[in-house]
DNA sequence: ATCACTTTGTGCATCGCTTCACAAAGGCAC
DNA sequence: GTGCCTTTGTGAAGCGATGCACAAAGTGAT
């Protein structure tokens, strides 16, 4: 039964807000790009697509950083939440699996522009070592240790299929990494201490088709047999 | 103030559940590949990843399912939890911006296996179309509202730029789609009605690199100035 | 200085999800 | 059938997040 320690004083920032801290991140960025100085809660809100009194106590969880009467100041607020979420330091990320998706990531742009600093790309196919993307040569799997450790990278993510997932896992969580974002569709099994964020394409697809079959049925179909009247 | 309409009786199943359903979904197709007949709330909820007090309440909104003493039966599981979820029947999706991530969801096995059937590939660079991908020829985004129509789609991936997206969005909303799946990092605007989820692969790490920070530091910086020392 | 106006920060009621803990229900052996 | 064992399904308590509504705090005009 691990439970929070309190060392982290009471700054507990509720994991909710943290997730929502990014989205405010993205509209202050934009609002700073377009020369906006100041900005209320209210229209935050609208520009992250949130309710302006979770807004607001969302930032409040930060501190006290708004003026009353006024709204914040769009600067020091992307700078207060950059810091909070740790991104005014430089994190080095290495990619395990170079497939589609995995270059697909390299090339997002959203990593770099957040101090997120791609230093390793990793992959077992041979065709694929070698090749050369966003200026960096992708490396032999066999290399993975000494990879993460010669470039201190932290944080890795695991575009794998998801047969090699498990094993990627155990060995950079081996070599220290305790931060994952694994886009293989397993649970992977991981020592106390580590955080692994899961993406899974098709879960959202899923939840989707849920809600449509919804929208056209009224509900799903009220039978609970099997199709064919078999019992079980 | 739209409330949920009763017309779904009281089945009203809630939203973390149905979340969680594909997760028991791939877990239980992996035990029926392995020849398992029936699995107890115990096992499914640790091949799962969750616990299993709150794998058997889910599983209570779909019905009574299970057997006392003895646990659930894989393949009517299965059955079940796909019924309630719509994959027993045919998705038609479609794919706008075929990049990188375009191209790795077009690839990504997980869909077809699911009831998902790729129905369109659309891109607005013409040195794109054209491409065969997975079977399907690339077409151009002019052609977006009627591959729609033709086709039947009802769900649409949104796998575009930032810039495009909404406009993408308009159109697909407008053409009568309900159901949305955005990668683009943008707050999309829709009519009510339409569903959209989004998937943003920067915010993921950026919740992963707060936590990353915690573990480091015992909590962020305490100096709330400015890092110059300007207070504001 | 005072007043009118704006917008933040938060106490509080509410809601929905999680977790515990156990009665009810079925299987199995004899 | 009777009794024992296993596992489900659920009432109820606990916990965290949400959203309302308003006092507090600031601006700017007179």
């Amino acid at each position: 039964m691990i439970r929070r320690i309190p060392q982290d004083r009471d700054r507990g920032i509720p994991d909710a807000t943290v997730a929502r801290l990014p989205l405010y991140l993205r509209a202050l960025n934009g609002m700073a790009e377009r020369g906006t100085a100041t900005v209320s809660s209210e229209d935050l809100a609208l520009a992250a697509g949130v309710n302006s009194a979770k807004l607001r106590k969302d930032l409040s969880h930060l501190g006290s950083y708004g003026t009353r009467g006024v709204g914040y100041d769009v600067q020091y607020l992307i700078y207060q939440i950059s810091r909070e979420l740790g991104l005014t330091q430089d994190w080095a990320v290495a990619i395990v699996g170079v497939g589609n998706l995995g270059r697909a990531l390299a090339n997002y742009g959203g990593f770099a522009s957040r101090g997120f600093r791609i230093a390793g790309l990793l992959d077992a196919d041979p065709h694929v070592v070698g090749d050369r993307i966003v200026g960096l040569v992708v490396e032999h799997t066999d290399e993975l240790e000494s990879v993460i450790k010669k470039r201190g990278v932290s944080i890795v993510v695991i575009a794998t299929p998801a047969t090699a997932a498990q094993q990627v896992c155990d060995r950079v969580t081996a070599a220290g990494v305790t931060s994952i974002l694994n886009f293989a569709p397993v649970v992977l099994a991981v020592p106390d201490g580590v955080d692994v964020r899961k993406v899974d394409l098709s879960i959202e697809l899923q939840i989707l088709a849920f809600h449509e079959q919804r929208k056209a049925n009224g509900g799903p179909i009220m039978a609970e047999e099997w199709p064919d009247g078999v019992v079980m």
